[in-house]
DNA sequence: CATTTTGTTTGTCGGGGCGCAAACCAGGCC
DNA sequence: GGCCTGGTTTGCGCCCCGACAAACAAAATG
């Protein structure tokens, strides 16, 4: 059986009273996924919502041609498939563990009664549509404005922000990301992201090696960002 | 005094009780916005919300540097400005009229109290949102993954279904669009519009003139905007 | 009607970054 | 340990498209 402590203090439930809590956690079911393995697929019904207790997944969005394009990593604590808050009836995109993950998963049916009862809840979720509407249109505007090397350093500052991990080297972030990745986030090609991160590591702005990336010149790299120099 | 029958059959608010429905009307205000006036501004607190009655108008993000990125176009029977419902306190973008506009305002206070009361346009409102949210994410996968060319066309074919006009030549967009503006929805620069739009009316697809555009042969621009040829 | 403003067209040039290809390297696995 | 898969690096050539410039056309203004 799980407990509610699992969540209480996560904050999309901040503001919950015990018994709405309880009852939530009642109605969940944890479950496992390993590494590179689908949580949900792109087109697929969406029958239930998540939230991730431990790992970090990626949300990527594939077109008709197979190119793949980054929406987004989801982090522990965060809230995710949650088409149902947004009435959809299928998964925009696929999410893929980016890690070996556990999740929470509900059935959509628990969504309404739970949105109804608890305020604080819905208005928690819907600031969380909010943000990451904002994020998307964010990215679109660095995306029509910006050149290749200002948003792979922005996507590099992202990423060290919302996992980064404090080492004597500087900040690494915190799971296999490989320049593939990278490149499927900011829209441009491997190739050209390889070519930006090797510059980098021989000015000493960061560190790297397979899949792992660390920010030593945080300054440096927010001023590429910016666009200065 | 405003009537509910102004109201009552926009998609917003079907389902909608008779009684709430008159509360709501009663605090709204009917504001006229002269074209190319701002309806509120990027960084503005955000202390409205807004449905727009008559008109069309552009949601503008503009960068630190001045460049502008059109977010999308709002047209007749749409709410805007609805930051309150995803808790935020400032306007992510400028509102500006493309034409003279109608719309309804409303104070935020009666946000919270409409959505609690009417379960119906609370789900009519996110189910926006998240409409929004996914056309912005198909634009960052389109503008990650495809040319201008396509972007450019794409851009043209959701302005004729958004706001197209049946005239004799074809389908006239129908209010003032720029190839500035259409630069500014695809990430490219006037030039490149202009080049493609002269050649695209040398080759029969569309007609167009100063801030006015109709489109001729839908299908081929369509074929042009899925990449074939 | 003359003038100014604003949108559009078109030419030329150059470079950023993509496509392609090949070699290299690190781990995982047997 | 040796193979082999998948990630990374690097070189080269080309082309799309952005930058700059200038002329033009059509409204708007008075």
């Amino acid at each position: 059986m799980l407990d509610k402590s699992l969540i209480a203090d996560l904050p999309p439930f901040v503001g919950m009273e015990t018994d709405s809590l309880e009852k939530l956690i009642s109605a969940a079911k944890a479950q496992r996924y390993a590494k590179d393995t689908h949580i949900f697929r792109q087109g697929a019904t969406a029958e239930h919502f998540y939230l991730l207790l431990d790992g970090h997944l990626r949300v990527v969005k594939v077109t008709e041609h197979g190119e793949q394009v980054i929406a987004r990593y989801i982090s522990t604590g965060e809230l995710f498939g949650i088409a149902v808050a947004i009435s959809r009836d299928i998964y925009p995109a696929n999410a893929i563990a980016a890690v070996d993950c556990v999740a929470l998963v509900w059935p959509n049916s628990v969504w309404q009664p739970t949105i109804e009862k608890n305020p604080s809840f819905a208005t928690n979720t819907y600031r969380t549509i909010g943000d990451r509407l904002q994020e998307t249109q964010d990215r679109l505007v660095e995306l029509s404005t910006e050149r290749v090397e200002q948003r792979v350093a922005s996507a590099l500052l992202k990423l060290v922000r919302q996992t980064g991990r404090q080492t004597d080297d500087g900040v690494l972030i915190d799971f296999p990301i490989s320049r593939q990745d990278l490149s499927e986030m900011t829209g441009t090609t491997l190739h050209t992201v390889s070519r930006l991160l090797s510059a980098w590591e021989i000015e000493g702005l960061i560190k790297s090696g397979r899949q792992r990336i660390t920010v030593v010149e945080d300054h440096k790299v927010m001023r590429i960002a910016h666009g200065q120099k």
